[in-house]
RNA sequence: GCUGGCGUGGCGCAAUUGGCAGCGCACCUGUCUUGUAAACAGGUGGUUGGGGGUUCGAGUCCCCCCGCCAGCUCCA
């Protein structure tokens, strides 16, 4: 979408002093209507402006044309306050929070007793239409004290505190913009009557002429800040477009990419399965599916031996003191499941491998000849979710990670981390992910209740993993308040077709619970010291990693993932025997090929087997069972024809070097 | 968890104000023997997610439960 928007920077202008914006582009005959109309400016400090600010000294802005990114969220600004206005209209006892422009349109927050049905969006999106018709004026109003606030917003108790706990002094002289302006945004009619106000920074369109085409989506509720302890609001979500054509792409293309859910995907391609009988979150691997975790967890197993790790098998659950001495309670113990009971223990499903992994390491004496020790496993883990955060395999409340812990030298620290950040590289590269980001999630130090107190500890960690990160040379954005309650995390998050954001690997530099565990090694010179962990998942789980490729491929997996690798279709069923055999043969070879004797015509099982997303399909005929070649049919398109030994050898080599792309020979 | 919306053969859907549970695909059987994205005919399959209620009569209305979807992360 963006690539089509024009770049805001790109039209500047010099500002003479004293005259409104409009009046200068006016004058100067620029456009505020089209495309490319001019519907607010930036100054070089951030701010944007509306068009009727005056400017008290000649200024340099950017021009905001209505098609860029920042103008688009304006008139989406300016339509949610429209809708406000219309709700307000039609129901005169709900209160504002707050409306701000999104990614993808708008939302307004309401303090309501009634819940708003799908007809009352129908109303008030007619109601907004009225409004627009009728036409109205954006009008920025500063107010001179906070008491003249206050009478404003006596309505409006949210408002009010929004008011009262804004983080920086407001300013009410002059005609101040920005963050710590106070200022209210009036919609009046064209004959200056106040219709409506909202306490609000602005910017907004000049007139509701100005809009484009908008439509209202759905409700829902949404608490009060984010905080799931304060008041429940109703939500009313909405988009608007420049035009109707823009809304109609948007809608389309989201309809495209819903198909790739990998919700709808793994029942089509009967990867997985949820069963009420097992419970919520809890998916069934069906045999497609484990296919492509067991492949993935190969890899892993080929990859980690190469680079000195060796494997380990530990237990799902266990008793309470592991998980006191791990820090997981009291500071995890809202993401566990409930204790069981047994024989007078108690016992807990484990939500993490590293108190586990710490015992094996804990279990034979270490010298500092031992490290860095490598201990992998692909570890189930279970971990509670409220019900309604599980999505599909993207949020389950059991799942198994690919999971490892480097148990190092402080020397060793930083160079181990690079390592796992390589290889973290080179199974994206591999898998030709590219739509990723990272971040570096550290500790609030304000909400000490939530991490482990060592304050040195914390420094030293997080030294290392910003260290690591830099020398790296990976981007990454920093997030406070994210780490694990053990050190600092690098996570890789990814994004669903659904537009959600997960951590698809996650990376931690642990000082704290080698410290706890007890964990230690004999030095070179003699004395006992304790080593650092590093906690790393690049394939993360098989139940979020497997659900972000099926989005990610659409189901259409490289050849080595997919689960049908080959199927064999006779030209009529005189060569069902025959198709079976040269199917028989490959299957023998290690490739996943079968014969499709069914009752159908050649061409129906071409098209059934191109859906289901095979990659290859072989054609057999009296030809090629006379001459011992394939004839081969690629579902991208591509086919040709050669000696079956040769197709057999080629097939094989394309997925022992788990090749991206399957191309003709 | 909370708010809203959903739940009809394996999958996708239909069923007027409450009035005979239907269609397509898949599946099974048969006919046809066909060269790279849908041959034709017939057939099996449902306590309409579960339970309770209202009614002469419930897929449809009411209540409870189970499950699924969206949002609760975008801070005037």
């Amino acid at each position: 979408m963006s690539s089509r928007l024009s770049d805001v920077a790109s039209r500047r202008t010099i500002l003479p002093a004293g005259a409104s914006v409009v009046d200068t582009l006016t004058a100067a005959n620029v456009l505020l209507n089209g495309p490319t109309g001019v519907i607010a400016v930036q100054t070089d400090d951030g701010v944007e402006r509306d068009l009727t600010w005056v400017p008290d000294a000649e200024t340099e802005v950017a021009l905001i044309q209505r098609d860029s990114p920042a103008g688009l969220a304006i008139i989406r600004h300016s339509t949610t306050h429209i809708m406000a206005q219309a709700v307000q209209n039609l129901f005169p006892s709900t209160r504002l929070a707050i409306g701000p422009p999104t990614a993808e349109g708008f939302y307004y927050d309401f303090l309501s007793d009634r819940n708003f049905t799908p007809d009352d969006l129908v109303a008030l999106e007619e109601e907004m239409r009225r409004l627009v018709a009728d036409g109205q004026l954006f009008r920025r109003r500063v107010l001179t004290s906070l008491a003249d606030a206050e009478a404003e917003s006596a309505q409006e108790p949210l408002k009010q505190e929004l008011i009262a706990t804004h983080p920086v002094p407001w300013r009410f002289e002059g005609d101040p913009y920005g963050d710590d302006a106070l200022s209210y945004y009036d919609n009046l009619s064209y004959d200056g009557e106040r219709k409506w106000t909202d306490l609000c920074r602005g910017p907004h369109v000049l007139d509701t002429k100005y809009l484009g085409v908008f439509t209202l989506t759905h409700a829902a509720a949404a608490y009060w800040r984010g905080d799931e302890k304060r008041e429940q609001l109703q939500r009313i979500y909405g988009t608007a477009f420049l035009d109707r054509k823009a809304l109609k792409t948007y809608l389309t293309e989201r309809e495209e990419r819903l198909k790739r859910d990998h919700r709808k995907l793994g029942e089509e391609l009967d990867l997985f399965t949820f069963d009420p009988h097992i419970g919520r979150g809890l998916p069934l691997w069906l045999p497609n599916g484990t296919i492509i975790r067991d492949e993935l967890e190969k890899w892993a197993r080929e990859t980690e031996r190469s680079l000195g790790y060796k494997r380990v098998v530990t237990p799902a659950l266990a008793k309470e003191d592991l998980y006191y001495l791990s820090g997981h309670l009291p500071y995890y113990t809202d993401d566990m499941y409930a204790p069981i009971s047994i024989e007078d223990e108690t016992y807990y499903l484990r939500p993490m491998n590293c108190p586990h992994h710490h015992m094996v390491y804990r279990a034979r004496p270490k010298s500092y000849r031992d490290l860095p020790y490598k201990v992998g496993e692909y570890g189930t883990v279970y971990r509670f979710e409220k019900s309604g955060q599980l999505q599909g395999l993207m949020r389950t409340r059991g799942f198994t990670q690919n999971d490892a812990h480097i148990y190092c030298t402080d020397e060793q620290a930083e160079e181990q981390f690079l390592e796992v950040m390589r290889m973290h590289e080179m199974y994206y590269q591999q898998l030709g992910i590219t739509d990723f980001h990272m971040v570096l999630a550290v500790r609030d130090p304000a909400n000490t209740d939530k991490y482990h107190d060592d304050e040195e500890m914390w420094t030293r960690a997080e030294a290392i993993t910003r260290g690591a990160m830099e020398k790296s040379g990976i981007p990454f954005i920093l997030d406070v308040g994210g780490a694990a309650h053990y050190g600092p995390k690098i996570d890789f998050i990814i994004r669903s077709v659904t537009g959600r954001e997960f951590a698809a690997s996650t990376n931690q530099v642990d000082l704290y619970t080698p410290k706890q565990f007890g964990l230690t090694y004999k030095a070179s010179d003699g004395t006992e010291k304790t080593p650092i962990v590093i906690h790393r998942a690049p394939l993360g789980s098989h139940e979020r990693f497997v659900s972000f490729l099926t989005e990610q491929y659409g189901g259409a997996f490289p050849f080595w993932l997919a689960p049908e690798q080959i199927v064999v279709v006779p030209v009529t069923d005189t060569f069902d025997e025959g198709a079976q055999a040269v199917a028989d043969e490959l299957y023998a070879a290690g490739l996943r090929a079968e014969a499709d004797v069914s009752d159908a015509r050649m061409q129906a099982k071409i098209r059934t087997h191109s859906m289901r997303k095979v990659p290859v399909t072989i054609v057999v005929g009296a030809r090629e069972l006379e001459e011992r070649t394939a004839s081969v049919r690629l579902r991208t398109g591509g086919s040709w024809t050669a000696p079956l030994d040769e197709v057999k050898d080629y097939l094989l080599t394309v997925a022992r070097d788990r090749r991206l792309v399957l191309d003709t020979p």
